[in-house]
RNA sequence: CGGGGCGUAGCGCAGCUUGGUAGCGCGCACGGUUCGGGACCGUGAGGUCGGAGGUUCAAAUCCUCUCGCCCCGACCA
């Protein structure tokens, strides 16, 4: 492609909506454009990039078996309605009428549509294992759409559906899908923890998702040091904590003290001077458990686990009470509840009931209380209720877990027969008997992975592709007013393309520094510079992107020692 | 949905407090000089000031409503 025709408009300064790395490069860059909150355009350079990593997606489906289909992304309601996610989806689900009235809706995800293809086409044992999977766009309403590319209202994603005859089977088909995944984070370049997870609105028994590691992830993850155990948090289990009551004899009297806007933990602590710490205070959050007002109590540095807290509970879902339903239950506001006289079920976490003197809220608007123990001053359930953390000891072996921020790129659930229970999907086994198909589902992000790329693979000069994913592979840059390295790059551009090679020409009459910034703004892996400085001593430069030195190369020998480079980049 | 912020030229911003000619930088077009890390000079095109209503002789500026976008939280395969 020649850069004077590439439709690739970059931007020298930072839009202003922009403030994750891998957004602002995108628009920056030129690989992006956004339409509105969570809706994208992918320009002619991020569109090439999606196709890489479809490619290396179909490619690992392919080979283990899976086969490419397309449904439709415009759907009658009905399937979700029999499966019971018309209402389970709520607001997220982006629903249509047609001229006549009907319900239809967009799809978020397509185990009912597929699950109703294969009960129609699949009766017999012999059609099964079966796995079918699509590339294609899924609509969600999030609630918050953010962070450009990561979180989208329309967004693609390959959706892959296993279907077995038993459990042991499906079990093989996940661990499958399992092993493609692997390959296919490894081969786009990425750096990521593999962590069991909670199965959410999809439904099943069983999840792993496949973390991306990143500041800038909205997902926590906790990996032990050790050994291969790792979970979001949201689930993570730790090993045992003593939990300990605080000692009797060092307790001190309860204090009650007047603390005027202090809301929040860091403001409790800085209220409170330099001398304590926010392990020393008591968080209290007021939940709806079903009807029951529960309240949660976990030390101040520690955040709740509201999805083990529920389990524990034995409710599906939790719900943290509003401002004006905490005033009703607490005749307090929120940030000056406590346990202390607290009338309801309070639930306390080991290392909340074992904090000595502790502050928390006096359950009075606008006071704290000063040593308050467990035992003496309130008595609670002690339940573990809190997300782990780093420093937390490891569930399965000696080591110790640390935190990580990642971004989902991916997630596998062993679904068992939660959907061909509903929508009746049954086969028949060789006895003649009929049973319901053993399912799972397999989800890869792919326009969210293409900004999970850039998050790991960037500097402060822009984005730095892995060769495999990159839209070119290289950027051939003439420099200078002259003819002649404007003729040699052309030269030699052409040549790399008969070779095969993805190659960009910037034959725009921009100064060098122009086209050195773009190219690295860009962040085509190879450049190849051809200036009359090198053409007089018969040499052209080559550089790596992810390097800061280049190298002078005979320019007989630049196609050569470009397909060695490169062969380099991909090992 | 709660809290905070922002909407003025393609992009980044000033102007608003105290109502009165819509500005700056980049980009874009043309001419000239320049040419190894986002050059310089000159000329020029480009704006329903997010939208609606109101106050006023007069509204980018004041008031009311509304739409959109970003961030934190709630929520979320």
């Amino acid at each position: 492609m020649r850069y004077s025709r590439a439709f690739i408009p970059t931007l020298k300064e930072v839009p202003k909506d922009a403030t994750m790395p891998s957004h602002i490069l995108m628009l920056r860059a030129g690989y992006a454009r956004m339409v509105g909150a969570g809706i994208y355009e992918l320009l002619p350079l991020g569109t090439r990039v999606l196709h890489k990593i479809e490619k290396i997606v179909r490619e690992e489906m392919d080979a283990a078996g899976a086969q490419e289909l397309l449904m439709p992304t415009f759907l009658p309601g009905e399937y979700f309605k029999e499966s019971g996610r018309w209402e389970l989806y709520g607001p997220t689900l982006l629903r249509i009428k047609d001229r006549k009235g009907g319900e239809y809706h967009l799809g978020p995800t397509h185990e009912e549509i597929v699950t109703d293809l294969v009960r129609r086409e699949v009766k017999s044992y012999r059609q099964l294992p079966l796995n079918l999977y699509q590339i294609q766009n899924k609509y969600r309403d999030e609630p918050r759409p953010r962070a450009g590319l990561l979180r989208c209202r329309e967004f693609i994603m390959k959706d892959a559906y296993s279907f077995d005859v038993s459990d042991e089977a499906a079990l093989a088909s996940y661990q499958q899908m399992h092993d493609s995944y692997h390959r296919i984070f490894q081969r786009l370049g990425l750096e990521y923890r593999v962590v069991e997870a909670d199965s959410g609105a999809i439904g099943g028994k069983q999840s792993a998702e496949f973390q991306v590691l990143a500041q800038t992830g909205e997902d926590w993850i906790v990996a032990c040091d050790e050994c291969d155990y790792a979970a979001n948090v949201e689930i993570a289990r730790r090993g045992p904590v003593a939990g300990a009551e605080p000692d009797p004899s060092k307790m001190l009297p309860v204090e009650k003290v007047e603390t005027p806007n202090t809301h929040t933990i860091e403001e409790v602590v800085a209220f409170f001077g330099p001398d304590v710490t926010a392990a020393q205070t008591l968080k209290s959050l007021v939940y709806l458990a079903s009807d029951e007002i529960v309240l949660a109590v976990v030390r101040g540095d520690h955040e709740i686990n509201e999805i083990g807290l529920a389990r524990q509970l034995g409710v599906d879902a939790l719900l943290l009470a509003s401002d004006a339903a905490v005033k009703e239950a607490t005749n307090t506001e929120i940030g000056f509840v406590g346990p202390v006289d607290f009338g309801g079920r309070i639930i306390a976490d080991p290392d909340a009931v074992s904090v000595l003197n502790a502050i928390t809220g006096a359950g009075e608007t606008p006071y704290h209380l000063k040593n308050v123990n467990h035992g003496r001053d309130y008595t609670a359930e002690v339940l573990s209720i809190r997300q782990a953390t780093s420093g937390d000891p490891c569930p399965n072996c000696n080591g110790t877990l640390q935190l990580y921020r990642g971004i989902e790129g991916g997630h596998i659930f062993v679904l068992g027969t939660h959907y061909s229970d509903k929508m009746n999907a049954t086969f028949l086994d060789e006895e003649g008997d009929s049973h319901p198909i053993v399912m799972g589902c397999y989800g890869i992000g792919v326009t969210r992975l293409i900004a999970a790329i850039i998050e790991q693979h960037h500097d402060e000069e822009g984005i730095r592709w892995p060769v495999h994913v990159a839209p070119y592979q290289v950027i051939v840059t003439p420099i200078g007013k002259d003819e002649e390295p404007l003729t040699k790059a052309t030269e030699i551009y052409e040549t790399l393309r008969d070779q095969g090679i993805e190659a960009l020409l910037d034959d725009r009459s921009e100064r060098p520094g122009v086209k050195f910034k773009d190219a690295d703004l860009l962040g085509i892996p190879l450049r190849i510079t051809v200036g009359s400085r090198g053409l007089k001593q018969g040499t052209v430069e080559l550089k790596k992107r992810i390097e800061a030195e280049s190298e002078d190369v005979p320019a007989a020998d630049i196609v050569s020692a470009t397909q060695a480079a490169l062969a380099a980049l991909r090992s």
